[in-house]
DNA sequence: TACTTGCATAACCATCTGGTTATATTTTGA
DNA sequence: TCAAAATATAACCAGATGGTTATGCAAGTA
């Protein structure tokens, strides 16, 4: 799980076309005229999409005649999931309203005894 | 739950830098000077790296004396968790082996009739 | 063989990104 | 009042990103 990875995860999932593609990819594989069709957009720039999520492996092609279909590859995802799962714990805990309340009080301590 | 949000969010979770300040903040908030000391890089980066969070969502800014300190705003990273949260669904049902032969055989009974 | 389909690749362009140094701004503290 | 501290802002730069059009190429089809 190196973060080479989550950088490339995290930055392939930016972008709407792309979170779109993966959508349309998570209910069966797809060539890329086909994955073209929805977007006003040309076929390169899907092409060009395409390889981002190859790249951050997200996603593998295969051949088929002259079709090279693309298909989720969904586990490397779950790296990002994981990063943020981690997260979660924190939040959960540390950032409701009662720990917001606390870290408020403590700057109020902090400037307190001076004055203005 | 917009898309812009969306992309905002996984924008600012591609990079190491500021995930690291996540990660720094989750612990407690922090003022820019506290946060450049960690990474060999200018303070106007770290301060650059800080506004991203910020669009994102995913910092606030306080206000005390000079500081101006950060502060995780962790829940609308719930909108990155939601997506992703989603697709995990997908792939548990749709991306295991056996589904991925369901697939395969598809393809095949496609070009198997022998037309169009 | 020649045409078509499905896709990749190249060359180009504008804009964004992530960094820099230098400087300005604001507030504290002596 | 003046210097220092904490941060922001400006100007700049190289390289990445996201799109375009034009073209190439491999595989199926007439």
């Amino acid at each position: 799980m190196p973060p080479q990875n989550l950088d490339a995860i995290f930055a392939a999932l930016a972008d709407p076309t792309r979170r779109a593609i993966l959508t349309r990819l998570a209910s069966g594989e797809a060539g890329v005229n086909e994955l073209t069709e929805p977007f006003e957009m040309s076929q390169p720039a899907i092409s060009k999409h395409l390889k981002v999520l190859e790249r951050a492996g997200l996603v593998e092609r295969a051949i088929d005649k002259q079709r090279r279909p693309a298909r989720l590859k969904a586990k490397p995802m779950a790296a990002a999931v994981n990063w943020l799962e981690e997260f979660k714990e924190f939040w959960s805990s540390s950032f409701d309203q009662l720990d917001d309340l606390l870290t408020t009080l403590k700057q109020a301590e902090l400037k307190e005894p001076g004055n203005e």
